[in-house]
DNA sequence: GTGAATTAAGGTGGTACCGCGGTTAGTTTA
DNA sequence: TAAACTAACCGCGGTACCACCTTAATTCAC
């Protein structure tokens, strides 16, 4: 009993191989009594359409491409997560790209995307940049294949549609929470590599800071944490350097720079208070527990895959840049 | 340029359809000017083969089927990881299927795998239990569809290739650690759901035990660190209970542990020593760096995918049953 | 008001593709 | 004369369009 196929399913069931794929794919099309037993029938040899002779025919995959740069960040994996359970509504299968060592330009790998025929393209790499950009549009344009950044963005245009939070905003506001404490030393920890969303959170981060008349302290740190933690341990050596506060682009940093503070006799937050980015489970495994902002990013993920079907589905989308909203969680490296 | 198909090159270069097809499938046996026209013309056309139609004349998709039960479980991330760079090797997609909130049942999943025309399964779901095994066994033999277990197992029986580690042995000798130290309370911390994996760790630990005369102490509590956080502070209500080390099986419910006790006053390692499981990045931002059982995640996914490769290809696999070296760390949550 | 004719709509079957791989037999080239 | 290539066709397993057949409802002629 190894393939039912199509063939098979009508000629038992006694009817047309076109009355079998209608009570499939358009069961409202077919007589009640013959629908159901052709579904038995189906029931009965475990039939499952060839997805590749489906694809062929109806020029449709009913599968995405998802495009990361790496599972092992615990972001990308959550939202992976919430694209999963919303593609499952849809039964649409998920094509995953990992970007992570890749060698080959990434135009390579985006023409594999195009020739496997996926029907949309959930782009999530925050590592973005201008010719990156320009290369998803030609894609979206020449090869009509819908795009949906997902937690990414490319702020000097907004062709693709875009599934985001603010965080300008949120960069602001996490800052803004520091200086309220009264803090004057606040320094942000970034990562070296150029993420889009991470140069934004530095930009609300900057005009907090200059609001306040604050002097602005950048530090560009590996998203590594063994490495980051030997570069703190070096940049705070010596305890002639100020700091009072620190926003952290990701949890993870904000964590490891909280264990290096409290090794060197740091309190946290008596005498440093620091916000992390994301509420991942490194933010609540944290002691004292991170303060930090909270980002959406499964409901992220399930947006990003809601309008991308919608895309798919030809329906215009109105609203191309999509904010979601966050919050700022205050636990125990703030005080409230 | 939407486009090309193997029709465009064929007219474009002056060859028949025929030479195409063999320039990219068999090119030893195309003329090297012919087939360097060919060429040439595909990359100007850009021209991607059809992956439909291409999986449909030749019944082979060169993908592949990655179950997973969670992604957001940091050793899944890094497994998918793992086997995204072994694929790349050959070329090879990745059809994703989250398990995670699946309430149709997993047979059901099963057999769209089936009809996705995965050329071969990977199966990471360490939650399984005989009924799956069996199922996974009907859908090798009867659908020749080949299939590798990642980072999971069926101990009674091992008709499927797999790779693993040796984790009845790990937890054997964690154990043994801590009973090293001249630990008497040593309990284990893990799993409310049943995973096989666990069980051994489980077993080894009981192994451990019993060969120190000492007694079995074992909790099982949630994966979800909110939840266990609160289960742990009521176990350990009453400083009657006494305990002096720990073994969990996921670094995360290790590091939760720590955090509890340490709020009530406890010194780790001085009083009580813990150990972890897998070295994932919750081990690193742990305070006291935790001590664990190191796992080669990543390799293990490389691993079981390159296996996959194998059977996909027809060789027979002697070795069914692969175990890859673990490690023990030792860092801060254990005494030297 | 009745039976016949027309129409509409629902249900079903027939079949040309979809783009490629593989085979065979025949043709050209070195 | 072998090697390299062409031409032609089948098959892969579906989809979707079009055409056909029912059946029921409506219109019509008488």
């Amino acid at each position: 009993m190894s393939k039912a196929t199509i063939y098979n399913v009508a000629l038992k069931a006694g009817v047309s191989l076109a009355t079998v794929s209608r009570t499939l794919n358009n069961p409202e099309k077919v007589k009640k009594e013959t629908r159901d037993r052709v579904m038995n029938v189906i029931e009965e040899l475990g039939y499952k359409p060839n997805a590749f002779a489906k694809g062929l025919a109806s020029r449709r995959s009913t599968s995405v491409a998802v495009v990361v740069p790496d599972m092992s960040r615990s972001s990308i994996a959550e939202m992976v997560n919430g694209v999963a359970v919303e593609a499952k509504k849809y039964q649409y299968s998920l094509i995953l790209y990992v970007l992570k060592d890749e060698n080959r330009g990434e135009a390579e790998m985006l023409k594999e995307v195009v020739a496997s025929q996926a029907d949309g393209i959930l782009y999530m790499n925050d590592e973005i940049n201008e010719e990156q950009y320009a290369m998803l549009n030609t894609i979206q344009e020449d090869y009509k294949v819908p795009i949906v950044l997902a937690n990414t963005l490319y702020p000097y245009d907004n062709k693709l549609v875009t599934v985001c939070i603010d965080y300008f905003k949120a960069g602001y506001e996490a800052t803004n929470r520091l200086v309220q404490e009264g803090r004057k030393n606040i320094y942000m920890l970034t990562t070296a590599r150029k993420y889009m969303v991470n140069d934004l959170k530095e930009a609300g981060y900057i005009k907090a800071m200059k609001e306040a008349g604050l002097e602005t302290n950048i530090i560009r740190t590996s998203g590594d944490i063994t490495v980051n933690t030997v570069h703190f341990n070096e940049l705070f050596k010596d305890q002639g350097k100020k700091i009072d506060g620190v926003i952290a682009v990701r949890d993870s940093i904000a964590v490891s720079f909280i264990n290096t503070m409290i090794e060197k006799g740091k309190k946290i937050p008596k005498d440093i208070s620091v916000f992390g980015f994301q509420n991942t489970k490194y933010a609540s495994l944290s002691r004292p527990k991170l303060s930090c902002v909270d980002i959406p990013i499964i409901d992220i993920g399930a947006k990003a895959m809601a309008l991308l079907k919608k895309e798919i589905d030809g329906e215009h989308i109105e609203q191309k840049f999509n904010v979601l909203h966050h919050d700022i969680i205050e636990r125990g490296t703030t005080i409230k």
